[in-house]
DNA sequence: GCTATGACTGAATCCCAGA
DNA sequence: GTCTGGGATTCAGTCATAG
């Protein structure tokens, strides 16, 4: 079972931690306030969509859509909404790291008024992540086009912020080696995977798809890091988070909802280490400069360097450098300067002859990246 | 050639129906204000979208890319933004009919603020709609995920209106006979029917594609109709409303434009009236990703793939790739590792054993395939 | 005439470690 | 905090030219 605490015995603990994987009982904004400062690495908010539903829906057979109209739905005009979203947002920023990042899921009910206050408090968008359903809900009166998507943005807490977590090397990989897009196409939570109460209905009105929950804290978070939803509900966060190997910290009112969650989660199975590893790309591998090359004797001063089409060429020289039309400087450097351009990457331009072939020095790296057998 | 109405020149004409099938030039509220109450059908307006770009953004091969960089494009803060947008839709408001819609798009750098804004003024947002590209620019710098489409939102002008056109009998019989969902599939306006001036260049940096505004009218005008687009730049909406059989007007500050647009114009030839069908969007062979099979439970993280002659294997990692000999990529990559290859096609060397028996992994495409139902 | 290759392009808020 | 410089990074499509 996850520990669960009222926020006025997280208050009274002696462990600074001891919110880490645990349920927060109470109100959201009291809850975030008895949280450190800067402590959570990612937030994934599915806050009230404030659903302005006119009365009861009926489908052309004249049964009753269970529509979600629950009390916490309610707000008394678009002004208390903003002034709930923004008191939110505010106490999630003060939790988030500088390298954290937010994600927010709503509907056009409520997500416009949401990105708005995001850009308003200065949180800076990085994406919006269209979420389309395979199997939405129809329109039965026929009078709009089927509402086939929610709309999800994601958020870094500055417009500076600049380390945040985006493993895009194994989205990509994961995509048939194209980047992943801002459209994802899941189906809706239904299923064995929907929570049902003893009387057989959803627990809750709006669970998520884990699939969902998953993509997300796949692309933006890394094992070990702490995942804060403040609108924890049914607790796919924090089901999906401990699955992946993801610490988690949920908050909620109502203990019907912390009861169901609190069990779900401890059903849970975390996966292994090897499971777990993110894919990661030349970015992560540690730097091998020229002259090491250079030095290990796999290239040599006086040796000639062409592109690929043997336009350009230079000569290396016994300080790592390279010379060419009279001209020193870096394998990048000298790469620009023979092109005409600002830049260029020496590693990928620059290529040695072997039996005849070119191939890039890139390919030297490897050499003595695996000499290093991962030592550096 | 489409008229061409300064302001002051259209106050002083004795045609109250002189600015039909015309293009207004000048200030965007100042032309609306010239306009009647409540004497246009359906509004398409594509704002300029604040894009806050910082320096040059170069492709990988070191080309610059040719960004909208227009002085009106520029704001000075959210606060100026919000007050334009407040302004145009105020003005829009006035000169939409009760039983009219308004369309607005955008990007997540301005639909928040547009949304919310509308909701302020008492719009009644029907839907939004997503539209896909299917060919957007990529992200270069892999820090993000490709920002692949645009949201429009749909909104009537009052909460109780009830009289606005929806065809959704034509929108469901063009779409397989299933209801039009709210993600749409387009590519962006590029080849022959960009705009292209005697240097070759592109007229507009933002043209729409016409089959994006086809689908548009198609939806939410009939023939006769009057369609205003108070952003008129290259004239999209009107060259398709008269294609259409519908009537436009156009409001543009830019001399160059409105020049485009109504030579663009003169050119198109409206259609008969057993033409006007509603155009479908692009339909493409669903494409599943690996990752897909992972999300839908269909493969598992550690479970183990091999060949089917079990001589080489690769354990699934959550992240949606492979991992054999303590190396990892997506299954293309690590089926051509093992075999020391180049390449390989992943989804028929991979397999799983199912009831004893190894079946590839690209069967289990097909299951997701029909769990989609023909969505890609 | 047909195919292969390469150049070019699109509403883009696009790096980061180390000095 | 700023500045320097190594070096990492792209998909679908059109069009012109070469073979």
């Amino acid at each position: 079972m996850a520990s669960v605490f009222p926020i006025a015995e997280l208050r009274r603990s002696s462990d600074p931690l001891a919110w880490v994987d645990s349920i927060i009982k109470g109100d959201c904004v009291s809850a975030l306030e008895a949280l450190p400062d800067k402590s959570v690495d990612v937030i994934f908010a599915d806050p009230p969509y404030n659903l302005q539903l006119g009365g009861a829906l009926h489908r052309p057979d004249q049964s009753v859509v269970d529509a979600c109209d629950d009390e916490w739905d309610q707000f008394a005009s678009f002004e208390a909404y903003d002034a709930f979203t923004r008191a939110w947002l505010l106490a999630c920023r003060r939790v988030l790291k500088p390298t954290g990042t937010i994600w927010v899921i709503g509907s056009y009910h409520n997500i416009f008024r949401v990105g708005a206050t995001l850009q308003d408090l200065n949180f800076w968008i990085l994406n919006d992540i269209v979420w389309r359903k395979t199997n939405p809900m129809p329109n039965f009166k026929g009078r709009r086009f089927q509402n086939a998507h929610e709309t999800m943005i994601w958020a870094s807490p500055d417009p500076k912020a600049k380390g945040y977590t985006f493993n895009y090397d194994a989205m990509k990989a994961s995509n048939d080696d194209v980047q992943m897009r801002s459209d994802w196409l899941f189906p809706i939570c239904s299923g064995g995977e929907r929570l049902k109460g003893d009387d057989g209905k959803k627990v809750h009105p709006t669970q998520k798809p884990e699939a969902l929950l998953a993509r997300i804290l796949m692309a933006s978070s890394k094992p070990g890091d702490i995942v804060l939803d403040p609108f924890f509900g049914s607790g796919t966060t924090g089901a999906v988070a401990k699955r992946l190997g993801r610490h988690f910290v949920g908050i909620e009112r109502e203990q019907d909802y912390i009861d169901a969650a609190s069990a779900r989660i401890a059903a849970v199975e975390p996966l292994g280490k090897v499971e777990l590893t993110v894919l990661t790309g030349k970015k992560a591998e540690p730097r091998v400069a020229f002259n090491v090359l250079l030095e290990a004797g796999l290239v040599k001063p006086g040796q000639v360097l062409t592109d690929i089409k043997r336009r350009h060429s230079a000569i290396i020289r016994a300080d790592g450098t390279l010379t060419a039309n009279g001209e020193g400087g870096s394998i990048h450097r000298m790469g620009a300067k023979v092109q005409g351009l600002d830049a260029c990457n020496g590693w990928t331009f620059w290529h040695v002859e072997e039996e005849g072939a070119l191939k890039p020095i890139d390919d030297l790296r490897s050499v003595i990246r695996s000499r290093m057998g991962g030592l550096e």
